[in-house]
DNA sequence: TTTTTATAAGTTACCGGTAACAAAAAATTG
DNA sequence: CAATTTTTTGTTACCGGTAACTTATAAAAA
């Protein structure tokens, strides 16, 4: 292991001050032709990188935003999030924000989180759906970080980017009893207490009460593809067999479908399903998966970019709340 | 926007030296009982968070671990790497690691990404399968930063952990000729020529031949699932119709398996399909995807590991290559 | 009570950069 | 060619912590 390169190191092999070196990397144009030449030619030679934390110490802004989201057993980063991400990073990037991703599960406490949101700098926070921790949320908000969340209204007074759950729940309810002719529904619903899940229950519920259609029940459970086999599994033991099923979510709904196919249930042929999400996955499902479809990578990209409009401008946005409409989005499962 | 509280302020305020404030946080052992109270409480009361880049600067070793994945426009962490990295995130945390992930393809610059590598200290280097870039990874590992490779035998002299390519395409497609009687093949392979493709590919070869069972051919294509859609779509273009096809991936077989079925063609009857990965949700298709097993969890777990192992002892690993065994899932795409 | 030892807290220097100002060298101008 | 301006380079100080060493204080031993 060779010793370590630092600008000092180049300095004196060049043969000019640390200062000029330090040009050289951020000023170029302060810098002659000849010394710029020189100092680079050491520079590549001895495979010099100047260590960001001590520039970040000696200045510099570091532009950082981070994600939360909580993983799953069986992905490191569940669907959802994978989409949402996938349009916010693309906006992080192009305005020059580094992120850091921040995983519920594993951050096991709280004020190991807070710390080191504040130890590295991070300017602002994007919490998805379904990541809510009242302490924890009130300890970020507090100490004056913002925060955007996406995928359901949380609270008036926080930001937030959502789809219309309710409408979008009734939708696809409205659609099963209406369009498919189904009489006997269940709700596969998610097992929190959060907005979008307790939205698109109620929704769920008001709907089947309105048409006077039968509500076989909620049956709760975690959305993850497990989840969904559990949902289905558990309805299949109860015996009493619905003709439409809402889920919570797609990737319950891709659960469940399969446990009910394994269990010789014909989609939608017995039972009609309709999902929620619309992830690029239900696309492909067989049958192809009904659903009610959020543009999560859009949703993606405008938290950060609300995020670094706040950031930015220090002032709050013009509207506290977005929401996206939502449409359902008719495949073959229903 | 109160003025920014650092280590001084506490100290100011406690009364105490900055050492001390130092001590409360690393050394609270050697403080006592009455400073420690005192000062806890103005760190409290202020909300002091002590930061992360003057206290690596200071001189902490930062034990820092890169993560090299390709997104797509389907995922920004796709199957294959999600669950990989579900494995190595496990380890990494649980050894005290942090990480960063790099994305081949927003790191448009290799010298941006080198850059990043060193001016944040990572020590060491995952890279997973597909992503292989000669001048990077050269770039790279003559700077002195260990790579492990998984998924993949990039070459001999690199060190990597992968499974059995070639046995497993063999026993895939053995298992269709033999057990299926499949007697006209394709192969959807990947585009790129990576050692996986390359190895998964020769098998299939190999065994068509071996069993004079005849070819129709090697479609190429993306490993996502608007790839295996597209190599579907090109297969029932050309008429030729195969009834048994062995994918690269099991991403592709999803995605082939849900254009053909979209064509009338039933899985298994009238085409058996096989895929490679065992990803979890190919358990999840309908019908549930055969394919050749990899753990890929325990692989990221093991490439952690190797990493680990190589960085703390410096000294290079018994063995360079760890080859998983493959075997194949029997599920009910052929 | 004095000396020795353990414990607690403070001092100094430095980690590797950058900003702000100062000085020197080169280019213009009168 | 001296005076002035512009360009280039160097100096000093500091960012916010920590390690190593020193000093002051408290407890234990002689």
């Amino acid at each position: 292991m060779r010793k370590k390169v630092t600008i000092d190191t180049i300095a004196k092999i060049a043969g000019v001050s640390k200062m000029t070196v330090s040009r050289v990397l951020n000023h170029p144009e302060l810098v002659s032709r000849r010394t710029l030449i020189k100092v680079r030619k050491v520079i590549e030679e001895l495979g010099y990188h100047p260590r960001a934390d001590a520039r970040t110490l000696a200045g510099g802004r570091v532009k950082t935003l981070g994600f939360l989201i909580k993983s799953s057993s069986e992905f490191a980063l569940p669907p959802f999030y994978n989409e949402c991400v996938l349009g916010a990073f693309k906006i992080a990037k192009e305005k020059g924000y580094r992120f850091i991703m921040y995983d519920l599960i594993d951050e096991t406490s709280i004020s190991l989180l807070t710390d080191h949101i504040h130890s590295h700098f991070v300017e602002g926070l994007i919490i998805f759906e379904g990541v809510y921790e009242e302490t924890l949320i009130k300890r970020i908000l507090d100490s004056g970080i913002t925060i955007v969340f996406v995928g359901e209204k949380i609270r008036d007074d926080f930001i937030t980017i959502s789809s219309d759950n309710k409408n979008g729940a009734r939708e696809a309810v409205e659609y099963l009893i209406l369009k498919r002719g189904c009489k006997r529904l269940i709700h596969i619903a998610g097992t929190d207490d959060k907005p979008s899940c307790l939205e698109r229950e109620m929704a769920y519920l008001e709907v089947v009460e309105n048409y006077g259609v039968e509500n076989l029940g909620i049956v709760r459970t975690s959305s993850t593809l497990e989840g969904g086999v559990k949902a289905a599994r558990e309805i299949i033991k109860n015996g009493i067999i619905p003709d439409g099923i809402f889920c919570f979510s797609d990737i319950i709904a891709i659960g469940a479908m399969h446990e009910l196919v394994n269990h010789g249930f014909s989609i939608p042929k017995d039972i009609k399903i309709v999902g929620f999400d619309d992830i690029i996955l239900s696309r492909y499902t067989t049958p192809p998966l009904t659903t009610v479809h959020q543009d999560i990578a859009k949703m993606g990209e405008l938290a950060v970019l609300t995020l670094i409009q706040i950031l930015d401008n220090k002032n709050e946005p013009r509207q506290k709340h977005i929401v996206f409409p939502t449409h359902l989005v008719i495949r073959k499962s229903a």
